[in-house]
DNA sequence: TTAGTATCAATAATCATTCTTACCTAAAAA
DNA sequence: TTTTTAGGTAAGAATGATTATTGATACTAA
């Protein structure tokens, strides 16, 4: 248990300092909930997270630091959620799909998607992208299950 | 003027009982601004343009009908910039386009966009689709522009 | 007419996010 | 070692778009 955490948290550490981040507990704790989850988490779950190991951490700590994370291009940050921010520390672009009814975030694989492979689009230079898909997943389509929450 | 006025307001008179919707005053006043204005406006710009005709309305009138209109799809719903929504009448679907530098919306052709064509994706079937593109539009890439606002 | 329904304005409430301030710590300089 | 400096953080207040609530009014159907 201890080799898998300080696997991870030296992976963390790695990361950070690639991307010129002054690794500081906050940071390493943050980075490392996002590492491990491989899911989409909104400021909030981060922040209930860390909160167990490091009760004193304030909500604007945590977004002090995504905000840091998405300048430095280690985290992505998802707004498929009208409401609320969601990231995810997967960073090559790609896209998502939230079901209505589970309200789950999928990634979403378009094979050859030509908004992922050009630089420019009628002559202006794309930085980000980001595509929203909304519907109903397969699983929900499963259960037949047609009413949206 | 009248002329044109009318005519647009009975454009927008048809496509509120089109889409069975009770053409009320504030309704068809909403609806006209959005399809006047050709582009994407805000909930704040467009109850800033109501409120020279009918001084007496509410920003939470603009938004109720707003999500009307969303809901029997007369109107799209863009939440590129993300601290605030954008709406336009234009409602087949299209990606869209914002500069870091002038914070101008544009409307994005992809030519044969696969998200664009297809019902479903990996067994999800998608109800509802955004494409957001950020970056330097080709006017401020002309200026040499290179600073974000 | 009259009951029932829908619409609307106004205000208050919500809630994610940002701002402000002050404290603290760690590294650099002396 | 002490001083300085800069950056990081906690706490709580503030912001601001959006939503909920409520009471009044207008429309609809019998």
């Amino acid at each position: 248990m201890k080799g898998v955490y300080s696997y991870s948290m030296d992976n963390s550490l790695r990361i950070l300092k690639e991307h010129d981040i002054r690794p500081t507990q906050q940071r390493l704790e943050v980075h490392l909930i996002l590492l491990k989850q491989a899911k989409h988490l909104t400021a909030e779950e981060i922040y209930e997270k860390v909160k167990v190991k490091m009760p004193a951490i304030s909500p604007a700590t945590v977004y002090t630091i995504l905000d840091l994370f998405k300048q430095k291009h280690v985290v992505n940050e998802i707004r498929i959620q009208f409401d609320k921010s969601c990231f995810e520390a997967r960073i090559d672009p790609h896209h998502h799909f939230l079901c209505k009814h589970c309200r789950n975030i999928f990634d979403i694989n378009i094979k050859p998607c030509p908004a992922l492979e050009t630089r420019t689009i009628e002559g202006n230079l794309i930085e980000e992208l980001q595509g929203y898909f909304y519907g109903t997943c397969r699983k929900c389509l499963e259960k037949n299950d047609d009413k949206p929450v």
